[in-house]
DNA sequence: TCCATTGAAAGTGTCGACACTTTTATGCGA
DNA sequence: TCGCATAAAAGTGTCGACACTTTCAATGGA
């Protein structure tokens, strides 16, 4: 995990880098709840640092969507609608489909290999049924952060990794999408890597393209039943 | 011009939003040039203010990609390269494509309207051979930010305008590039909009890419020949 | 003459303090 | 009791100052 290209906790960066990564962090996995005012005494008190650091980390975290700050009164964590995480879909499709159709151009052999051997292993946790705990987390963003690396399209990259994957996770968190088609989404993951490993771009974008979808449609079915039954405890 | 989702100068706001506007400009139409170091005394000097609002400014200058910083070495322009505007190139592809089929699905009649007539202005000036001051400065992006805009996904809007629409402007003036197409950029618009009048959005997003892709063409063959010829001067 | 060392100068990172704005609480009058 | 005005409290925006790091220059030795 934390394979991508995250503020790294070295010694050598600065408060502000830090904290941001932290608070990041923290907004991403709902810690800090959504809609959900920053003071930013408090937040200085809480890290043991001075306001200036704070704010330069809430500046980014500005620039990173992932809070909404208005002159005089102060950050709070952004809302989340429904209708945004769509948005988040209809832009990763376009975006990770040309990721893949790149990546099917450019990735190395090994890269492609390590790709297989990614999905190996999810298939053998899915069979051992360990894929409640698996899919709900980061197993799925995992595959997908390695097909935007390959890409090797250093925007691309940035955009989808340092943006919306974050947001994507943050939306996930809210609304406790717990994967119910890991399943079909490993078979679509093996059918994008094939067409990867067999240089066929076109072929690789199709997949992926169809991917988001399927999950941006399982999303869409979701937030409807979630709307309809009224937050209903369904366990 | 300036009708995007911009910082508003608005007296309201802070004094980092508003240097954080300025500096975008300064380094966007090179006034700072790229790969020079920004000196946080010297720039706090010259807008009169604290070293506190310049750093947060600076942060969100890093966020959008314009200036590259490194912990206790200070912030420098971003370096550019020509493999990163064509990197650019080739997500403003997918991203416009994209932002056509949708506005061709929700723009209103009346956005259409402005539309074409923004187009009706652009053929004019083209024929009273105004295309050069024009086309050279910002008519092509206006009419960019219009189908974006009309896309109506919030998300998609900000990573074009807010961000990769400063760095294609920053380097079109870095190579100098003078739009040498503007008749075949404004037939290639035209079709676009057509397309979108008809509501037929598929059409408008393969007129749109098509339409990207041979701008970026234009772009490789001028560095082609940049490259070759070394710098000059075609008078 | 050239290189290494050392000191100063400049620059970045961080902090505490103050001014102004917003919010909350208090008290007065109807 | 309710509403409004006023004042106090909290919070944000900004600034100047200090510590540490990097850079540069001068000095001394080989």
């Amino acid at each position: 995990m934390e394979a991508h290209a995250d503020v790294q906790p070295d010694e050598t960066s600065t408060i502000a880098d830090r904290v941001f990564g932290k608070l990041r962090q923290a907004i991403v996995e709902g810690n800090i709840p959504p809609g959900s005012k920053i003071s930013e005494p408090e937040m200085a008190a809480r890290y043991g640092i001075s306001r200036g650091p704070l704010r330069e980390a809430m500046r980014r975290l500005e620039s990173a969507n992932l809070v909404e700050r208005r002159p005089n009164l102060g950050a709070r964590v952004i809302t989340l609608s429904s209708e945004q995480l769509l948005e988040i879909y209809v832009i990763r499709e376009a975006l990770e489909g040309l990721a893949a159709r790149l990546a099917a151009e450019r990735m190395s052999a090994a890269a492609i290999a390590d790709l297989k051997a990614l999905l190996e292993q999810h298939r053998a946790e899915i069979a051992r049924e360990y894929w409640q705990a698996y899919f709900q987390k980061e197993g799925d963003m995992d595959f997908h952060y390695r097909i935007v690396q390959g890409s090797g399209n250093q925007r691309l990259i940035g955009i989808l990794c340092d943006d919306l994957y974050h947001l994507a996770r943050m939306y996930r968190c809210k609304f406790g999408m717990v994967s119910n088609r890991a399943r079909d989404a490993l078979k679509e993951h093996e059918l994008i890597v094939d067409a990867i490993a067999e240089r066929d771009g076109e072929l690789a974008e199709l997949m992926m393209r169809r991917h988001i979808r399927a999950s941006r449609r399982n999303v869409e079915r979701r937030l409807a039943t979630e709307t309809t039954t009224q937050h209903r405890t369904d366990s």
